[in-house]
DNA sequence: AAAAAAC
């Protein structure tokens, strides 16, 4: 336990002013290109173009600023870029550290040095040329001067060609870990390549549990890939059409295992006639070769459900994909999501596929089953202490008492101005979600509520608003507790207990990201008893102070579950709900207390 | 039990 917390605290206390500083320059040039009557200025000038409202200037007001550098000492060489273009920053401040641990067969890929051109040196299988200089000078357009340690060490996994399965914490620079190895080993885009057999279909697969995910992903690859002829697409119905045009020829996915070879030809036509009514080229005019124009996608970004629907129907094909990622890889391969992932995994047939997959979460159970589809040469990247919370956030519980007491609380914060924007709130249902957003309207602040039920284009542009500090505070539910990168966050509220602890880490790791401090509070009442421990442990391992008694509590057993998905907000808490043992729930408490010694077992890795 | 993900 106590080296866990050493562990922990050794690692996420520093900081990178320049990078944070590039960061928010990547996703707010996202949010300009997109937005509508924002001035389009240059994406590198976005830092100028939406300037930061108060509240959300971390640098500025945060008592915790680094103004000069937090102190930790300091075991990487990464000073590289100590002498940025970055105006406001003399001082080098060092992108968070932790101890990284690799496990598989010799010889173990070399972790790459946190300069840039670590990533393009190498005299790997890629092809160098060109197209590595033209990357770093992307990278320095987006103000990325060095690498991060889990950006180092996957790095060195995916340029040898290896399969990896990465577990690092939120915030700690995933995303670009596997997005910029990808683009190396794609060497040249897809334009410059019509020619060939590799530059056909699509190349890269990104696969992830949310739209809003991959919009964000989207973005990133947009950043780095700036200026040059890249083609990557995120997988939506208006993107549908495009992404089957590029695949290569039904010939091609004949040779598949589970191809249907008549249907095909079938199909084929079928597209031919798609392909005119929107007045697209005529990609099928030879079926055999199959698009003629040669315009594959460099990364495709997708969500399982329509890109499994296409793989079926054999509108797409997979066959000649050389990268596949599954971001937030333990929910893509749970029950909700495994239907749809396995044959989107087995439509990867091309021998030198690459597989990874990603997340600051991984229960064990769940990584047996990504092992499955990992060759022998496989490389597991663990960055910290595996399914841990970041130290980096202040956490808290607080008891409400009752379902009224929660709008208390929050009230409470808002009102005495307590409560540091932007924020983010979590609830359980849409129901909820929507039923606080009104609330919350009344209370006079800038909020608005993102769930699965509400239209895309208005999730997109909640999320924009968000970034952009129009809006200060965002209820959600379940959906954005995963990967979103909000670098502005302070404060996320648990306004409704999590149900997990897999879903904890994520939440809380929406705030605290990049070594930048966040507090967490989450809310509690009775009928939240039975999780309260399972989360408390979470705090204690994290360095946070938990109450002895909660500790102490005993296990869940035969407690009512409350259907808090149709409890409304306003309303008190009803006693007396069902008192039915839901067996469901023992098996899933059973999973949380296993996975969290599991945990602890395993602090020493 | 809910959420998410296609039509």
């Amino acid at each position: 336990m106590a080296s866990a917390f050493n562990l922990l605290t050794a690692g996420g206390a520093k900081f990178d002013k320049n990078r944070f500083q590039r960061d928010f320059e990547l996703f707010g040039g996202k949010k300009d290109r997109k937005g509508k009557g924002k001035a389009s200025t240059k994406p590198t000038n976005l830092h100028n173009a939406t300037t930061l409202p108060h509240s959300l200037d971390f640098f500025g007001d945060h008592p915790a600023a680094p103004s000069k550098p937090v102190q930790v000492e300091v075991e990487s060489d990464s000073d590289s870029d100590a002498s940025s273009s970055s105006s406001s920053s003399s001082v080098h401040i060092a992108p968070p550290t932790q101890k990284i641990t690799l496990t598989g067969s010799d010889p173990l890929p070399k972790s790459l040095d946190t300069s840039l051109s670590s990533l393009t040196s190498l005299d790997s299988a890629s092809t160098p040329s060109r197209g590595g200089e033209t990357l770093l000078k992307a990278l320095k357009t987006a103000n990325i001067n060095s690498l991060w340690g889990v950006q180092c060490a996957v790095g060195g996994c995916l340029l040898e060609g290896r399969d990896t399965i990465c577990v690092a914490p939120t915030g700690s620079g995933k995303t670009l870990s596997y997005i910029l190895p990808t683009l190396v080993k794609l060497g040249d885009p897809s334009r410059s390549l019509k020619e060939t057999e590799e530059g056909k279909g699509v190349r890269a697969l990104v696969l992830v549990p949310t739209h809003d995910l991959a919009i964000q992903i989207h973005g990133v690859v947009n950043a780095v890939t700036r200026g040059r002829s890249w083609r990557s697409l995120v997988l939506t119905k208006a993107t549908e059409k495009a992404v089957c045009d590029s695949s290569p020829g039904p010939s091609r996915s004949k040779q598949n295992a589970d191809g249907q070879p008549e249907e095909d030809v079938e199909d084929d036509e079928q597209s031919e006639d798609d392909e005119e009514s929107t007045g697209s080229v005529d990609e099928f005019a030879q079926p055999k070769s199959g698009n003629p124009s040669g315009l594959g996608i460099d990364i495709l970004i997708a969500t399982p459900e329509r890109l499994h629907h296409l793989v079926e129907t054999s509108r797409i094909s997979l066959a000649s994909t050389r990268h596949i990622i599954l971001d937030e890889s333990d929910r893509l391969l749970s029950p909700d999501f495994l239907p749809q992932v396995e044959p989107i995994l087995k439509g990867c047939t091309h021998q030198d596929v690459q597989k990874s997959f990603f997340s600051a979460t991984m229960p064990s159970g769940v990584e047996e089953i990504a092992k499955k589809w990992i060759k022998d040469e496989g490389v597991r990247v663990v960055v910290g202490v595996k399914d841990s919370a970041v130290t980096t956030v202040d956490q808290s519980l607080l008891y409400t008492g009752s379902e009224s007491g929660k709008l208390l609380a929050l009230r409470n914060l808002i009102s005495t101005g307590s409560l540091p924007y932007p924020s983010l709130i979590f609830v359980q249902s849409i129901e909820r979600a929507d039923e606080l957003y009104k609330n919350l309207i009344l209370e006079g602040i800038k909020v608005d509520v993102v769930h699965g039920g509400r239209g895309k284009s208005k999730r997109d542009e909640a999320i924009k608003n968000f970034r952009l500090g129009h809006v200060w505070m965002l209820v959600v539910t379940e959906v954005l507790a995963r990967g979103m990168d909000f670098r502005g966050v302070k404060v996320v509220i648990n306004y409704d207990f999590p149900q997990t602890v897999q879903s904890y880490i994520h939440r809380i790791g929406r705030t605290g990201r990049a070594g930048r401090p966040g507090k967490a509070i989450t809310y509690f009442n009775v009928e939240d008893g039975p999780y309260l421990r399972t989360i408390a442990n979470v705090l204690r391992s994290s360095g946070c102070p938990v109450p002895d008694y909660m500790l102490d509590m005993r296990k869940p057993t035969k407690d009512q579950k409350r259907n808090l998905a149709k409890a409304p907000i306003k309303r008190k808490a009803v006693g007396g709900g069902g008192r039915d043992v839901a067996r469901e729930d023992g098996r899933k408490r059973k999973q949380m207390v296993e996975a969290s010694k599991k945990r602890k077992v395993k602090l020493d890795e």
